[in-house]
DNA sequence: ACGTAAACATAGCCAAGGCTACATTTATCA
DNA sequence: TGATAAATGTAGCCTTGGCTATGTTTACGT
């Protein structure tokens, strides 16, 4: 049974694409996962920058569910990639690639919500699902989303 | 503004159930990442059981995409949890409860595929999304996923 | 049957994302 | 204004899930 043993080590066999899907699949989500600490913290503070006015890391922990200096160890990481500035014991505040991406974030979990709600989810579930299920959502299957809704409107 | 920034704080007010609903939402996001290793793991073992008659370190490591190190590691956390066996050199085996998660996680799996293809989402898509949204979709949301299916068929 | 390659295991490193405990700064109000 | 509370920041620890490098065991082919 080597051929056999060969195709599922490589996850290859001839007729096949030279991408080992699986793999390839398990790798984007990972990729996918460690990208979604980052659009939740850059959606909320952004949220929190339209309703408040302001950015406090102890709201944004709060609102997280987790410790300020873990939300402050988060953030330090906004700032590394760039997205978010602050100064010491002042507020947090996104840059202008920050701000994008957190209008990106929250139109695609509108999206996630409404398909929920729209495929029967109730809302309070549509809610909790789509904080996690969200970030997995590729282009093509927000713009698949989009085009369901847009025909249920109908 | 005191008020309302207390309100912002806890993220309750008055009439608001005691449920800080949306720290409690990021809550249950970090428990479901958590736990989306173990339900990978175990399934792929649960598949390389039945297609090959043994499933092998190596074998999972390379369909996962990972280092045979590090599926190892992982292994040694499903045999912690009491969801594998395996003894030194010798291949990995589930117990009844290993067993039954798989059952449980590629059912979901499968519906989460049919759902986005339902939905209008490409094949290839649906199964490169599916392979992260799945580990967020509650019981709720999989019994409105399967109505929603059921529904469709008529 | 035995030597070598492949599979398996172990050790030790790293970054991320949690935490607690402690220090510092700001802000409030008596 | 000055004491105290609240907010912010820092230090240091833990676990998880990656990795490389380096041994061991098993298994295969001659």
């Amino acid at each position: 049974m080597t051929r056999e043993i060969a195709e599922a080590e490589t996850g290859l066999s001839d007729d096949m694409p030279a991408e080992p899907t699986q793999a390839h699949r398990f790798g984007q989500a990972r990729i996918a996962r460690s990208a979604a600490l980052v659009e939740d913290y850059v959606e909320l503070i952004d949220d929190l920058l339209t309703s408040q006015g302001e950015a406090r890391s102890t709201d944004v922990a709060k609102r997280l569910g987790v410790t300020h200096p873990t939300a402050i160890k988060s953030i330090a990481r906004l700032k590394r990639e760039g997205l978010a500035t602050s100064k010491p014991y002042r507020g947090i505040f996104l840059t202008e690639a920050g701000h994008e991406l957190a209008n990106k974030v929250r139109a695609r979990h509108r999206l996630m919500v409404e398909l929920l709600v729209a495929i029967g989810v109730p809302m309070d579930a549509a809610e909790e699902d789509a904080e996690g299920m969200e970030h997995y959502a590729s282009e093509t299957t927000l713009a698949a989303f989009a085009a369901f809704l847009a025909k249920q409107a109908l």
